[in-house]
RNA sequence: UGGCGCGUGGCUCAACGGUAGAGCACCUGACUCUGGAUCAGGGGGUUCCAGGUUCGAAUCCUGGCGCGCCAGCCA
């Protein structure tokens, strides 16, 4: 993160979060601020998750404290160790290191359950032998209160025995629950008793066996930001409503520290979802290739699309902090890549819709090596030399027989440019028995090597090429947004109902210059004037495969959508 | 007819009582061996509404209106 991210020049951003961390530190509330990043690993990141990414452990990096990464991991039956692995790589990827803070929930299994007992003994907290139905129908309505349940006031020994032989497994799911003695009647239904301990017999991720009983979210989340010393607990606006929960557990719990707890807007993206459960669906259904495929919002996803952790993280800083709902239009995020990559990515040659041009007065079979520019943004970059000969592949669209009148490229009798080769001119176009253009039969001007004319002829278009001699075929996958509407399911309507069926265009049969089949995978590259492209996993050794991340910006395309 | 939160150009975010700004998007021009990039310029806001306080209100107060979240033994 050395070069300031597009449009963040100038003083410090200072979000409202940030403006909290700061006067916590301006007047010695907190030394240093500790936050955390808090997944829960039941399925992978998405770019909403890399928002909250950047907030905590950017805070921490810019106010000198430190970011934990802490799993939320208190559901086992949703919880495997598959989503735990993807986390932490995603996250390191994104460019983050928790050192040694490393944490889960269930870490603190022992201390939790003794906490209850805590509260239970303070008669805060009691068994209930309700089943799920009964708690809910008495927990009353948005405007009506709740009503006790029969065994609020049940001895607090009577509780503890109990809570014990919950967790001793003498008692099946749903069976009993362990609840906060709060306030039935509070207009917060998070304070109508809310359940801290249910019963699951499943075997944990990481616990195995050990446990049973596993302690709700509300009970284990600020306990657990005490426990490590948190600070600045940074969560979502849904969990707004939970706070005084947060506090009143911490308020009556013998813990090591108080953390604060503060919400921000979570993220929205137009063109996509961001919900764990719709991404989970589009997975199940084999909608997409899986949790990775390019068309994805996670942060696999985007990775495979060959979006850099540099422009999710511009991305970030761009967007800022509020606590506004707010759906940030997704050519903001398209902006932020482009302008990484226009600065990195590698030039090269590759023609997605070959037509051949054969060049009628080369001489013979010769070879030359032109000397290519690897990155106009980066002069350092240097120069590789790519085969040029008789006979080309074109860009089929960088021709047109009868051109309209903005159109620049090639016609018949038209001279154009190849980048950083010569000029050439057509003079005939070949045609088969069903008027389709099989070939261009042009003519060069030897003059014009390397791409510039002695007497000054400046052609209005440059066009890429690769040698058909030296071409290596590859597959080509074009991206689109995941969906074709920008509010997936807004009005009621069926989310897949909004799906972009263009999302994913194979196209086969692309010529790339050679040095394009020993890139490695992952490698990022800018086809010169079609976009950018990274090769994807599922490369052969002589069958390369790109994926497109973005086009270019085109003004042609609006040209011509436009006229 | 509950509680909590939020309302500033198309989108996102600033302005923290002193003439409403930025980025993205859009438009125009310059430049260019990517119709890219870059540079210069432009259009666009009754700051949700109505009262009030004040010399002065996007900012403070009151009342409306709109939107979001909450009735999982999910997080």
């Amino acid at each position: 993160m050395t070069t300031p991210p597009a449009g963040l020049e100038g003083p410090e951003r200072r979000d409202f979060i940030r403006e909290i961390v700061a006067a916590d530190v301006a007047a010695g509330r907190v030394d240093a601020p500790v936050t955390r990043f808090p997944p829960e690993p039941n399925g992978y990141l998405h770019i909403g998750h890399a928002k909250s990414i950047c907030l905590n452990f950017g805070v921490a990096a810019e106010f000198g404290g430190r970011c934990h990464l802490r799993f939320d991991d208190t559901n086992p039956e949703k919880e495997e160790q598959e989503f735990l692995d993807a986390i932490e790589a995603d996250v390191r990827w994104l460019g983050f290191d928790w050192g040694e803070h490393l944490y889960h929930a269930s870490d603190y299994f022992e201390q939790l359950y003794g906490w209850a007992g805590h509260l239970i003994e303070a008669g805060l907290a009691y068994v209930d032998d309700q089943s799920a139905d009964q708690i809910r129908e008495t927990r009353g309505t948005l405007t009506g209160p709740g009503r006790d349940s029969p065994w609020r006031d049940r001895p607090a020994a009577e509780s503890l025995d109990l809570f014990a032989r919950m967790r001793a497994g003498e008692f099946p799911n749903g069976a009993r629950v362990l609840r906060a003695r709060i306030d039935m009647a509070s207009p917060n239904l998070n304070l109508r008793d809310p359940i801290l301990y249910r019963i699951v017999h499943a075997s944990h991720p990481r616990t195995g066996d050990a446990w049973c009983v596993y302690p709700t979210y509300d009970f284990a989340h600020g306990q657990s930001d005490a426990i490590e010393g948190v600070t600045h607990s940074i969560c979502t606006l849904e969990f707004e409503n939970h706070r005084p929960l947060y506090d009143w557990l911490i308020e009556h719990l013998p813990v090591p520290h108080v953390p604060r707890q503060v919400e921000f807007a979570r993220l929205n993206l137009t063109h996509t979802v961001l919900s764990k459960r719709v991404l989970l669906r589009l997975v199940q259904e084999g909608r997409v290739r899986g949790w990775d495929d390019p068309r994805m919002p996670t942060i696999s996803g985007l990775r495979r699309r060959g979006f850099p952790a540099e422009g999710i993280r511009d991305f970030a800083a761009m967007i800022g902090v509020a606590k506004t709902d707010s759906v940030i239009e997704v050519g903001q995020l398209e902006f932020a890549v482009r302008a990484v990559l226009n600065r990195t990515a590698p030039r090269r040659f590759g023609v997605l819709d070959p037509l051949k041009v054969v060049i009628t007065n080369w001489p013979g079979d010769r070879i030359e090596a032109m000397e290519v520019v690897n990155n106009p943004e980066d002069p350092a970059a240097g120069e590789r030399p790519v085969a040029f000969g008789r006979e080309l592949w074109i860009e089929r669209e960088d021709f047109l027989e009868e051109p309209p009148p903005k159109f620049f490229r090639l016609a018949p009798g038209r001279e154009v440019r190849l980048r950083n080769a010569y000029f050439i001119t057509c003079d005939e176009v070949v045609k088969d028995e069903s008027g389709t253009v099989v070939e261009l039969r042009c003519t060069y001007d030897p003059a014009t090597r390397g791409g510039d004319a002695p007497d000054g002829r400046r052609p209005k278009a440059t066009l890429h090429w690769v040698s058909t001699a030296h071409a290596v075929p590859a597959e080509i996958r074009l991206y689109d947004h995941l969906f074709a509407q920008p509010f997936p399911g807004a009005g009621g309507t069926d989310l897949f109902g909004d799906l972009n069926h263009a999302s994913e265009t194979i196209v086969h049969g692309a010529m790339l210059e050679p040095a394009l089949a020993d890139a490695p995978v992952g490698a990022t590259v800018q086809f010169e004037r079609l976009g950018y492209f990274v090769k994807d996993p599922d490369s052969g050794p002589d069958a390369p495969v790109f994926n497109r991340t973005l086009t270019l910006r085109d003004t042609w395309a609006r040209v011509r959508a436009s006229g």
